[in-house]
DNA sequence: TAGCCTATCTATAATAG
DNA sequence: TCTATTATAGATAGGCT
């Protein structure tokens, strides 16, 4: 879809790079957005820039799809390009669990709120001293109720919120990962 | 991109959903494959049709990416689709002060609580006099390797398990938004 | 049986460079 | 912005569970 065909390779001139994850990333979230639009289906899309700065997309939102899958509300087929998938989910969970545990014990709500406060006091300088910079995206045109594209782009330490708190990512809270099956293999047609 | 212009809205013939969320979805993996090797960066896509399939695709994985956002590594930056900004934003905010609320009977900080509501406060205040503007960008150098593409599909009872290293989805956990950051705006040559 | 997903072909809308 | 290239609507057929 362009001037000219490309190969499908690593692009090596940062400033094209740049133009092309741009508008690359932009067009795959408008189409994950139709998607979900046309076939009411939800969706979440997690793009880590090579900067490695994260941007979300999301219908309903990404944390609820994000925690639907982790919860394995669904049964599995799959579908492997290269073969690696073999995942870790389970051990995800497992993980999950026992940090869940731990912190449980670990966080009194004085210190939650300690933490949130501080979060919250940075993030108002941030946006003071920035939102002049910020514009709205303006992805599907009547896109569903709740559609949430965003991009996260915090200090590895700190913990984002955006959806953490806001939407509760208890995903290891309950259940256990269901049906991991790695079905078939996929392939020729992804690329 | 067909025989003729189609609105974006729900499909309402059954086949005709049926068909276009299969080809639709396979388009968005390739898209997010490609996005990957051109750009260097990494990726998840979770898809659920309507009839509750999970299609995942991921590069390196998408329990690689989703770890990896969970635990923020990043920062934030928000770019929400048309008129979704205030929602989620003014959610948060209103979540947050809840919480506040909440917080503040269990508590006696209530100076400190005062302050902080001062915060949000500006801060609602200049994110819905801005939010109209908002925009997103990004971006960056290089990347990783493995691509995996997987449709889940199994009876929940069916878990199969491996044991693991991992990361810990333990979003709950932390229960507090940390590191809330609006980061920079951004480029222009972004869009 | 019914429900849901995929394959193929072609004209044409959307878009990458 | 401009357009050659790509993605996909539509129609239909086949397949898996």
């Amino acid at each position: 879809m362009g001037r000219q065909k490309i190969e499908i390779k690593k692009i090596e001139k940062k400033s094209s790079l740049e133009v092309t994850f741009s508008k690359r990333r932009t067009g795959l979230f408008k189409k994950a957005g139709e998607l979900c639009v046309l076939c009411g289906a939800e969706a979440a899309v997690i793009v880590f820039s090579p900067g490695r700065r994260a941007f979300v997309f999301g219908h309903p939102s990404a944390d609820a799809v994000i925690d639907r899958f982790l919860h394995r509300e669904t049964n599995s087929r799959a579908l492997v390009p290269a073969g690696q998938v073999h995942g870790h989910v389970q051990r995800q969970y497992l993980e999950a669990l026992g940090r869940l545990e731990v912190k449980k014990e670990q966080e009194e709500t004085v210190g939650e709120m300690g933490r949130f406060r501080g979060s919250l006091e940075e993030l108002r300088k941030k946006v003071a001293d920035r939102v002049e910079e910020m514009t709205m995206m303006m992805m599907m045109e009547s896109g569903p109720s709740s559609t949430a594209m965003v991009e996260y782009a915090a200090p590895p330490q700190e913990y984002n919120s955006s959806g953490g708190v806001l939407h509760g990512h208890d995903l290891a809270a309950h259940g256990v990962p269901h049906g991991f099956d790695f079905g078939f293999g996929f392939d020729e047609h992804l690329f």
